[in-house]
DNA sequence: AAACCAAACAACCGCCCGCAC
DNA sequence: TGTGCGGGCGGTTGTTTGGTT
């Protein structure tokens, strides 16, 4: 069936935004705001755009607090970190860094993250989904596992098992989980679909820009910084193993 | 100087979810 | 309760830019 589309794409321009549309769009909403409806906007503030494109285009570039480019190496390990606990959530790993974009996180790691990740690998381990092996400790968010300490959102049960609040910074603060042992982290990547029977699947090697971020299978070490990320774990399972929640196996 | 290639960035597509009716 | 609409999001693609040959 199917929904039908937004806008009509006949009447809409597309591509570029001028600066003449950017000024047009910029001083609509900050005079009178969104409005709360972005489909009526563009016929309001005079622009032949799609709303989604001017809702895209305001919080993507136009807003006054927007940061781009520049990376810290602060904000290289908050996404590395984030990405590692809540996978490819780019609105949440965006939220906790001010002034920057889903789209935004979301092109570094495809562009520059990913690939410093990847730089200087030895063991990359790439291969098509599995299912998740037993580990030792478990890290999930499940929400009727969810526990708060007086700390962190993280906690130890006596079976060795982490629970953990992602959305929860304290957790990203206090728990900074350091493996000795070579054993792998292994998280499934959500919603991992199964691919490779039609040519576009994963390989071993020489990752090109456009590999998709879910159809990559990645491996990271369990101390999460990012020299060691390179090391061991890989995605795993079919995003449904466990339950819709993710589930990250850390091995002590 | 031109052609080619890869990286980086901007924008679009389509699905999902929440909400109003 | 069902349906449609709009917002939000992640994934993907298109375009631009910069570097190399």
């Amino acid at each position: 069936m199917g929904r039908a589309p937004c806008c009509d794409k006949a009447k809409v321009k597309r591509g570029p935004w001028s600066p003449e549309e950017d000024t047009t769009l910029k001083s609509y909403v900050q005079r009178y705001g969104t409005g709360g409806n972005w489909i009526a906007l563009p016929h309001k503030a005079g622009l032949r755009r799609c709303g989604k494109s001017c809702r895209l285009r305001w919080l993507n570039y136009l807003r006054p607090d927007i940061r781009h480019g520049g990376f810290t190496e602060e904000e290289d390990n908050i996404i590395l970190t984030l990405y590692s606990t809540i996978g490819s959530r780019w609105s949440v790993i965006a939220s906790h860094m001010p002034g920057r974009t889903d789209n935004d996180v979301k092109n570094y790691w495809n562009t520059k993250l990913k690939k410093k990740l990847f730089a200087g690998k030895t063991s990359l381990s790439s291969t098509r989904a599995t299912t998740t092996t037993t580990t030792n400790c478990h890290i999930s968010t499940d929400p009727s596992m969810h526990f708060t300490t007086t700390t962190s959102s993280a906690f130890v049960t006596e079976a060795n098992t982490i629970y953990y609040d992602p959305t929860d910074m304290n957790y990203q603060q206090n728990f900074v989980p350091e493996f000795p042992g070579p054993d792998p982290i292994q998280f499934p990547l959500p919603r991992l679909m199964e691919f490779g029977e039609n040519g576009r699947g994963p390989v071993h090697s020489n990752l090109s820009s456009r590999v998709s971020s879910s159809q990559e299978l990645l491996s990271v070490s369990p101390s999460l910084s990012l020299e060691n990320m390179s090391t061991y774990a890989s995605w795993s399972g079919n995003g449904g193993g466990e339950d819709d929640g993710f589930f990250y196996g850390i091995g002590f």
